[in-house]
Order: C-alpha cells, then structure tokens, then sequence
DNA sequence: TGCCGGACAAGTGTATACAGTTTAGTAGAC
DNA sequence: GTCTACTAAACTGTATACACTTGTCCGGCA
C-alpha cells in the first residue's frame, strides 16, 4: 500500500525538527488497520519507539489514541496489543454501518442539493471509468470515498466522522471483499435513486448492498487470517 | 455531584500507589461533561496537574482520551480547551441518537428474550416509583440507564458504545432538560411494545420520545449557557 | 523429580528536564 | 500617541530518567 508520506526512509537526524506526534499516529493507524500490527500482538514501546525514531512520549500519545478509537487493546501494566481480528465485532460493525447508512441516505434524500448529487454522479460514473485500471486497494478507496461523500450531504458532521471511524476499522475486511465484488453500479443505482428524491428506494439499495457483504464476513474474516499469517512467507504485504 | 471516590484531601504521598491515570481520566471527563471546564477555556497542563497532585504525563494522557472522544479540542502548540457549547453539535448528536435507537429498539425486539423483558419492565416500574424522591441528576442517571439496558439487548457492543458515548457528550443538555420533562412513561410504553414484539410501534415510540427532546434543543442549550455562566455567582455547582 | 521462592531482567507507568513556540509586555521610533 | 520590533516569561511538545510491576530463570528444599 503506496504512502504519499514517503520519505521515512533515510532521512537525517533533526532535520526536520517538526512536530512528529501526528504522523506518528497516522503510520501506526495503517499499521492496526492493515494488521500489520497482528491481533494479539504484544507492542514493545522502547522498540518501537526506537524504530520509528522519536521517544516513548509522542508514541504513547498515538497509541492512547489508538486504543480509544479500537485499534488497539491495553491491560494495566502490559501495554498496548494489537486488536483482534474478530468475527463478532466485525459483524457487529457491519450493522451498525448498515443502519447509520441507512438514516444517511434518508437525510442526504431530504438535504442534498440538486447540485450535489449531479457532482456525485459525476464521481461516480468517473469510478467506473477507472475500473479496469485499479487494483483493490485503490477500488476499495474510491468505494469508501463515494460513502463518505454520500454522508457529507446530511450535514451531520457526526454521522460524517462516525461513518469514517467504521470504516478504517472494517477496512482490512472490506479490502478482502473488494478482491471479489465490486459495487460501483449499486452506488449508480443510489445516486439515481437520491436523484429522484425516492428515499425508501434508496434505502432499500444501501441496505442490501451493505446487508450481502454482511451475510460473507465469516468466510472473508477466515481469508483475513490467511492474509496476515502468510504474508512474511510470500513478500506481498499488500 | 458526589464522587464515590473522595479522600484524594489530605493523601499522603505514596500512601495508595496505584496506577492513577485512569482516575485523572474520569475526573476531567466528569468536569467536561458538566462543563466545569467551560466553553473554549484554556486549559493550562502545569496548573491542572498541580491541583490534581500529578504530573504532567498522565494528565496528557486523559486529555488526549477526552479529545478523542470529542469532550476537548486541541490546536498545534496551545493545547487543549474545553469544548464549545455548540448547537449544531447537539443537534446532529441528537438526530444520530435517534438513528441509534432506533436500530437498537428493532433489534432488541427481534433478540431479547422474554427473561430480559420482563427484567427490563420491573427495572421501569422502580424507577417510576423512584421518581418522587428523585433530582435532576439521579432522574437522568435511571433515564440513560434505561436506554443502555435495552442497546445491550441487541448483543451489540458496538452500538452498546456508541450509545454511552453518545450520551455522555450529551449529558448536559439532557440533565437541564430533565429538570422539566421526564419521561419513564415513555419507557414504559416501549418495553409493553417489545413485549408485544411490536418493532414497528416501538420504533414509533422511541422515535417520538428523541424527536421531541431534539426540536427544542436550542431552547435547552440558551438555558445552558445561563446555568454554565451563572454558576460562582450562585454556589449551586449542581 | 517436582514445587516453591527469590533475584534479576524487561517493560510499563510516572516524573522531571529540556527545547521550541507562542504570547504578552515594553521600549523605541515615527 | 500609536505602531512596531525586540525581549522575556509562559506554555506546549519531546526526551530522558526514575519507580514500580510483571515475568522468567535458577537454586534450594521437600
């Protein structure tokens, strides 16, 4: 998974004397999300501290964040492990973005602009332009940016962030799917269906799209394991 | 508000040991949530960690958490200031709620067991028999409990959390609400509609019961800045 | 041989010291 | 008299040092 940060790489003592805590958290957040970190794995501080070049304060700063936003567990006195990748809480996540989605799309039906919805069909016809050049990961980006953006037009600023807390936290899962199914047409299907102010239609849509890949997780989650146990054998990390 | 906790007086030092970053946590979480820390106040590390008796680190810790979870805001080299009183921000908290419950009344209609409902019906029936000797406060404590019991029912722990989260940022508004609605009736209804497994009806009612609380938000919250500006005037802390 | 106990190593939790930035206050110039 | 530039205090962000807990290894003892 290509990084725009990039240049972590050989990069000298002070420098760059900015503030590092932020990008700290944003290379362990890919790390939870991509299981990079694996479920039940112990983290070192000093080790990791020392690999990513800062001292333990800023670390635990982002790993504290982490932890709130489920990324990571802590036990007293033990430190931070890396999350599970569990059946049940990914189930459990999958219906309650199946029912926030749900009241989105009922909202963005009310809300939006007619504008609005002529640019996100614009987006979303532009995607499937793109199909065939894509691999997953960047397939898996454009299919949570259409949702976020779908979200946007409620203007609820905390269906917006809940909305994208959920989904870094199913990413890892939702990657897996996108290497079967790909669902562009259903977010045209939406957008039409938004377009001609008809609600329950497109909450109908969203609940089946969202509800089919609910119905999978257990055989994607079994895939998820393979991923993350067999990656060091095989050089693909992703 | 009375704290179980007390004798953090006159504490030796090193008397108790223990880990304290958790209780720091609770502390600033519980004056966040009253407002006790005010509207874009400041908060100054150095001082707020001498009047607890802590240094610094721990202190960073709970704010970073409180931050997270949306209690505190936080600029690049000012630190972290209590959130605003804000009500559009209440207002998408609320419209979310309602989502929220909504989905959770549904699924504990589908999952819960006669056991549990019964349970849940003698848990209303106390608190209706409560509400005489009752304040504000303790009204609010039944009222969020009730909500939490029935999110519990759809075996979802996902939601179970969002629910608290949710309701501790909204806290203070309920509470000044309370102090002129209450609402176990309401409760009541609802669970006499479980019982029937009547989702729809049920729906309807919670639907109705958040509905009405959300359309006189704006109201609640002018009440709000009062009790929050007025209060070392009078000594009525709540 | 198996179990218990204590010393030691490793690691987390907390305190403190240091560095860099913001902010307020003041002196000086126009 | 007002605005600007400089300086110093205050405060946040980061690094480091210290304290306490946990887990392991080894030796004594039954």
């Amino acid at each position: 998974m290509a990084r725009a940060n990039g240049g972590s790489a050989n990069r000298v003592k002070a420098a760059r004397p900015a503030r590092g805590a932020e990008q700290i958290y944003e290379r362990i957040k890919l790390m939870a999300i991509t299981f990079a970190i694996r479920p039940g794995q112990r983290i070192n501080e000093v080790e990791l501290s020392k690999s990513l070049d800062v001292s333990r304060t800023p670390l635990r700063e982002a790993l504290n964040r982490l932890m709130v936003e489920g990324f990571l567990t802590r036990a007293p006195n033990k430190g931070f492990t890396g999350r599970l990748l569990d059946a049940k809480q990914i189930f459990d996540l999958y219906e309650l973005r199946r029912s926030l989605e749900t009241t989105i799309v009922r909202i963005a039906c009310e809300r939006a602009t007619a504008d609005e919805l002529a640019e996100l069909e614009r987006f979303v016809k532009t995607s499937i332009d793109r199909r065939a050049s894509a691999d997953a990961g960047s397939l898996l980006a454009l299919d949570e940016q259409f949702h976020e953006r779908v979200s946007a037009l409620t203007r609820n600023h905390e269906m917006v962030n809940l909305l994208k807390a959920i989904n870094a936290r199913i990413h890892f899962v939702r990657w897996l799917d996108m290497q079967k199914h790909y669902s562009q047409q259903d977010h045209l299907r939406i957008v039409k269906a938004l377009k001609a102010r008809d609600a329950d239609k497109a909450v109908d849509l969203i609940e089946g799209h969202i509800t089919r890949r609910l119905d999978q997780i257990v055989d994607v989650i079994r895939l998820g394991f393979a991923e993350i146990y067999m990656r060091d054998q095989a050089g693909a990390t992703k």
